[in-house]
DNA sequence: GCCGTGTTTCAAAATAATATGAAATGTAAA
DNA sequence: TTTACATTTCATATTATTTTGAAACACGGC
């Protein structure tokens, strides 16, 4: 039995340790292996990249106390009507957040997904 | 008693069930009450933008396996040197790996608060 | 129909994050 | 001390996200 038959990953200098417990889950083909499908971490990127930015989990947290009109929103915000119109429409993209209009108004409240992360979350 | 006494954000037309159910919580100062200071946002926000990158995810989930050095990282994600350190400073910066030197080598492993994550996320 | 109000859309500008490649650092061994 | 190797740093280019303000849209009341 040569090195190269016992190390799949021969070619690459390794430290001992990391070489030793590489090569029993069966080196790099075999960590490769455990890891989710590429597919799966750009998905769940998607929910970090909309969670990632202040104003919306703010957003999240008011409409976990109730459902509210983009009016209060924005005199709890303070921010430009556009600017707030922006980030509910990634709010709701993600599914996170729907609205419903009810007159000249349109109430925004929490998804299922949306109140599922909010609580799953100790907030 | 007048309208004004009654709703604080009398100021504020609302629709009619929202006014209701915000009146019933103190209006808009109660909501905003109810709400964490903003430094929380900011503060978990922060560590949201960390995640919200597919290369990052997969670090994590390799590291979650074993710790690993710089190369066999670089080997898995195929990508160049200096791509790859910086996406392992930026993990690192939010105290999620860390690196221990070992000789020519520096092995990357989970701390405390990278496996608290990759478990608390069912991966 | 026409207003007034609440909200969204759009294009452009401003800002932030990421990628790239060359040069630098640190370590071990000759 | 020179060399080879693993990794990081730096400056710059590229790309993605956010902000801004003007215009558009949708709804209800007159």
């Amino acid at each position: 039995m040569t090195k190269d038959e016992r190390y799949q990953d021969a070619s690459l200098p390794l430290p001992p340790g990391v070489e030793e417990s590489l090569c029993r889950c069966g080196g790099i083909a075999g960590l490769v292996e455990q890891l989710p499908d590429d597919t799966i971490f750009e998905q769940d990127c998607g929910l970090y990249r909309v969670l990632a930015d202040p104003l919306r989990l703010k957003i999240l947290a008011m409409l976990a106390v109730q459902p509210l009109c983009v009016c209060v929103i924005k005199t709890v915000l303070d921010i430009a009507d556009s600017k707030l119109s922006y980030h509910l429409s990634v709010l709701k993209k993600a599914g996170l957040i729907a609205g419903d209009q009810q007159g000249n108004w349109i109430i925004y409240s929490l998804t299922e997904l949306g109140s599922e992360w909010v609580s799953g979350h100790g907030k």
